[in-house]
Parts: structure tokens; sequence; C-alpha cells
DNA sequence: TATAAAATTTTACACGCGTAAATTAAATAT
DNA sequence: ATATTTAATTTACGCGTGTAAAATTTTATA
């Protein structure tokens, strides 16, 4: 009765069953009889065996795994998006297995390639955008059953779950005009990332239908460190005092974060209030937004239902194990957070 | 020539060389004659076969994982800690799994019983803390070789890397009192990591050592929403008008990024400049701290050498393949990081 | 109770690799 | 050239599971 239990063999015995019902247990534990249930699960009280994880995967068609690859964890944006993302994914039965790209495309690659040897059933891509390695993801996704979320890339994927950036900035640009000057647009010159590309045009196409003239505040600056650009590049403008407008709209709130910084040590006054120098807004509704001086205003991004989308997406692939003929798009809407800044 | 390689084998013949050979190859290129190198090599650039991961970890007496197990990703301080623990990983010719137990004790548990199904060859782990369940985390650290790092729990793990909390608090409170008021210490009422004890307690001798009167303001708080607490209760600290100092350390930066956005709100002046109503103080440096306003004043951990060393630990452990007589314990200085704020 | 259906068992093979022992071949030293 | 060391090959077995087919038992249905 002390002996240890090594494998299914083992444990099979002392259950007082065959192996492969106990397989089958483990594969799905409603497909075994009633009685052959309990007394597997009785086992289960008395000893502590597992499956062997690596058995188990060698010879399974499909492993449970999907890979989760976000641009870089370090930003508390895609953290919170990966953890939601990871516990849909476990209630789906599915292991999740995040990587960061860590805002460099080898690191994207690598992250594919270490994912490939694990051989997962689906993997949730979030790529880093213009800086990706275009061929390789694409070569990528044509092996493993893959779902691009947050950044597109053409054709990569079997489809993208992204927010409606026209919508947001179009609902920010808005509410600026409507409560104060129309906003100046405060970006990098050179984003890495789709999405800024599109909030551009999306500002410029806002400007445009509301009648106002549009104007780029395109800053110098590479890489992730966001707030650091915003900082250094936002405190360059300020105090160039060249600006047309009170109003700056940020492409994104981490530039918003610097920028409120460096407003703050040129002793600008952000805010909507009288007396106020400047309004600073922002896009995301990142965690920190909320406790930045002041508060940011931002627009806030659906990433509960663009993960809740994604995980619904790769497992319906997955499950039908099949390339959807067509690549199918969805962008969701965003919603205005009205703060002190702006 | 066209055929698909699918194991091994297959592999092994269009090499041209035997099967074990290959797979002496893979474990220790340098362990094959360099001409039979060279061939594989070859090889492996026209074909592109890839050892089963699942084939190799079932038949080695080790894996060659390492698990990674950090309290809460969303804190970008972990997750920084996080991608440079896993560089180290890697470079070590390991392969490192981050997990985050997002601020719970079942999640912690959770993630220790799928890192058990990993079987790692070893496990480093940031544990919850108090709220911890320590029995079940002492019982997986008998079973696999795990080295504790950021927070110490008692007798767990072979050995705990982390800050000297007495001596980066002694530095800060020893800067404040010299160029100003001396500090009240901010923090949770029951806070739910050790180190937070271990400063109150280090700010407490610090005090009594130059002869200044400590000040504990302790307030009310639950988990892991560090800023709001800061905010929420730091507001209220500020309004009670009640403060017998004009100085503030915080237990950490995310309770000062808080504090400093109530202050913000409050009208009250923080920094050290003349004219200013308040000093703050945090712990960490954590990233977001030189974009507050005004950036935040701290004291940062070495995390380089906490990570370095517990790489080095965790490696040498599993290299000799066994127990350490005695549990290493070893504290690393902090350094003082000024900014605006105090 | 007889029959059909469902669940289980038995048997057998496969997965892709690690690894050990004995043998053979190649490189190096004498 | 011979002896010695080092590396490669051959052979063989084992790891712990999935899974298929056929035989058997149990349960549900009529």
């Amino acid at each position: 009765m002390n002996d240890k239990i090594k494998n299914m063999e083992d444990f099979a015995s002392v259950c007082g069953i065959s192996r492969p019902t106990l397989s089958k247990y483990f594969n799905a534990p409603d497909s075994v009889r009633k009685s052959t249930r309990f007394k597997i699960e009785a086992a289960l009280e008395k000893f502590d065996y597992r499956p062997n994880i690596y058995a188990i995967n060698q010879n399974r068609r499909q492993t449970k795994n999907i890979g989760l690859v976000v641009p870089n964890l370090t930003d508390p944006f895609f953290a919170g998006i990966a953890r939601t993302i990871e516990g849909l994914i476990i209630d789906a039965g599915y292991n999740p297995l995040l990587l960061s790209s860590h805002g460099g495309p080898q690191q994207e690659i690598t992250n594919l390639e270490s994912l490939r040897s694990i051989k997962p059933a689906g993997v949730l891509l979030a790529p880093l955008g213009r800086a990706s390695d275009q061929r390789r993801v694409n070569e990528f996704t044509r092996e493993v059953p893959t779902v691009l979320f947050d950044a597109n890339l053409d054709e990569a994927g079997e489809a993208f779950f992204g927010s409606d950036n026209n919508q947001s900035i179009g609902l920010i640009v808005e509410y600026l005009c409507r409560t104060g000057e129309a906003p100046a647009f405060f970006e990098m010159k050179n984003p890495i990332n789709p999405n800024a590309f599109k909030r551009r045009t999306a500002y410029l196409a806002a400007m445009e239908k509301l009648g106002r003239e549009p104007e780029l505040i395109q800053v110098d600056g590479e890489g992730w460190n966001f707030e650091e650009v915003g900082f250094l590049e936002g405190g360059k403008v300020i105090s160039d005092g060249c600006l047309r407008t009170n109003t700056l709209l940020c492409s994104n709130d981490r530039l918003a974060i610097g920028l409120l910084s460096a407003a703050f040590e040129a002793g600008l006054r952000v805010g909507h209030a009288d007396g106020c120098d400047l309004r600073v807004a922002g896009h995301d509704d990142h965690p920190f937004s909320r406790y930045t001086c002041p508060s940011l205003t931002t627009v806030s991004q659906d990433y509960a239902a663009i993960g809740q989308c994604s995980v619904d997406t790769i497992m319906k692939i997955i499950d039908s194990n099949e390339k959807s003929p067509e690549r199918e798009v969805k962008l969701f809407e965003g919603r205005l957070i009205m703060r002190g800044s702006a």
C-alpha cells in the first residue's frame, strides 16, 4: 500500500481499473462511468500521482498549450491584458505560456521559435508592429494557428482583434473640441506601433470633420521608453512656446505621463479648470493614468472584449481543426474616461 | 532528399551519422568531433529539424526548465526584475518559465503545482509573504530545489537573497533628517509583504539612532492596490492636518505615487525647495518614480546583484545535485536616488 | 427477461528520444 | 609504424503515455 506510484500503470492498479480507462478519465473525467470516476478520485486523494506531462504531450496529436506573446511585459498595460487573457485560456481548459518580446523583433522571433518547439495548439500574438520581422512572423502563422490582437500585421494569422482607433480618437477629439481649444496631436515621428499610425490618421480625420485645423507634433525618439520621450521632447515643445493651442492629445498614455511630468517641472498648470495653462489627454487608460498629476483624461480600450474574442476565436480554430476561409477582423469601441487633465 | 524529417533517426541519416552521436551533439555540441559537428550543422541549415522537447524531457534525468515565480507581474517593478532574471537563466543555458501569483496565495500555490508537473530543475520564487500558504510552499521547496528572493519565508528554500532594508531605510532616514525635518513613516497597517515589516523596524531603529522621535502613520487597506491606498488614505492624512512633520517616508514607491497624487489634488506643493509644504520619499526606485510630479526621491534595490546571485545559487545547487547543508541568506545594499520630492 | 447500447478491459503498438555497453574506427602520441 | 587515447557506431532497452481494435462486462431500454 505504501509503494511509490511511478506511472499510470501503478496508479491504475491501486484504483482497481485498467490504464486505458484511467487515461480516458484524465482526458475527460465525464467520459467514464460514475462509479469508476469515484474510484479514481478516491485514489487521487490518497496518492499524489499526476500524469507525466511530457509523456502525454509526446503522444497526443495536440498539446493543450496556448502561447501568449505580448510586446512588452514591463508595460503594465500589457501585463494587465496578459493577466486577463491568461485567465480566459485557463477557463477554456488550456495552459497559457506567457512570453514577452521586450520590445525587440529578435526577441519576438525567439519567442515564436521557442513556442514552436512546445507545439502549441494555438498562439495569441500581440506583435511589435513596424519593428516586427514580418516575413518570419508570417512564416510562423502559416504553421501554427495564430490570432493577432492589439496590433495588426498584414495578412498574418487567422484573425485580428483590436481597438477602433477611428472611433476612440474621434471620441476624444470631439470631447476636447467641445470643451475647449482644439487639440494638437503629440506623437513620435516614427512610431513603432501600427496603432500610432491609425491614431494619427484618425486625429486628422476627426479634426477635418469638425472643421478644425489639425496640428501634428512629431517628436524624435526610438524604442519603448515612451515616458522618457514624452518627458524630454514634451519639455522641448513646452519651452519652445510656439504651441498654437493649449490642448495636447497624446498618441498614448505613456507619452502623456512623460509630458505631464515635463509640464510640472516647467511650472505649467495642467487641467481644464480656470487658470490652467495646458490640457493634456492620452489614450489607453493605462493603470497609472489615474494617479498622474493631474489625473489623466483618456480613452479606455475594451480589453475584456478583445481578450474574450481572441480566446474564443483561437478555440474555434483549434476545435474545427481547419483554417478559416477568410481572415476575420473586428474592432472594438473605446470609452471616454474623463479626469482632471483635460 | 525532399522527405520530411520526422525524428532524430531521419535527421541522423541525412547527416550521415548515427542517432546516438546526434543526441550527444544536441546535449553538448562540443562533445563530438569537429568534422561530424560540421556535418550536423550543415544539415541543420538545409533541413528544419528540431528535437522533440517532450521526448527529451521524458527521458532526461533533469529538464532544463527553471521556474520563475513573482508575486505580481502587473507591478512593473517585478516585471523588470523578471525580465532581468529571465535573461540570466537563458545565459546559463536553461529555459525560464515565468509565472505571476497575481497577489493571491491560491494562485501562488497553483503556480507551484503547475511547475511541479513540468519537473523543473530548480525554481526561483519571490513569495507573496504574509499571505503565502507557508505550509504548502515549504512542502514544495522540500521537493524541488528552490531559491527565494525579494521576500523571505521562514526556512523555505535553499537560500534567500534580498535587500538590506536596515541599510536602505537607514540611508534615506539619515538623508531626510540631515536635509530637513525628520520623516514620519507612511505604511499600511497590515502589510502583505515581510519587507514592509522590516522597513518599519528599520525606520524605528534609524530614528532612534539619530535621536529623533519616530512617528508611524499606519493606514487601512488590503491587497496590492498600493497606489489606491496611498491616494485614499494619504488624502485623509493630508486633510486631517494633524501631521507633526512635513516629511513622509513611504514604505514603498507605489504608496508614494498614490500619496503624491493625493497631495497634488489637495493643492500641496511637494518637494525640498523653498515654499514647499511637504516632502515625500519612497523605496524601491519603481520605474515610474522618475515621472511622478515631482519626481520621487527614493532608494533603489540592487536587483542586478540579487538576480545574479539567485541564478548563480540555483545553478550551483542543480550542478552539485545536493541540498546545501545550511540555508544561505545574503542582503544587498540599496542606493539613494535623490530627486525632486524630498 | 431479452436485447441493445455503452463502458470497460485486454492486447498491442506507437511516439521520439536518452543512455548504457560493447565494438569499431579515427586521431594523437610515442 | 605501433600503441594509446578519443570518438563514433551498433545494438538494445527503457521512459510514460496515447490510442486503436477486439473482446468482455455492465448498464440502459424495450
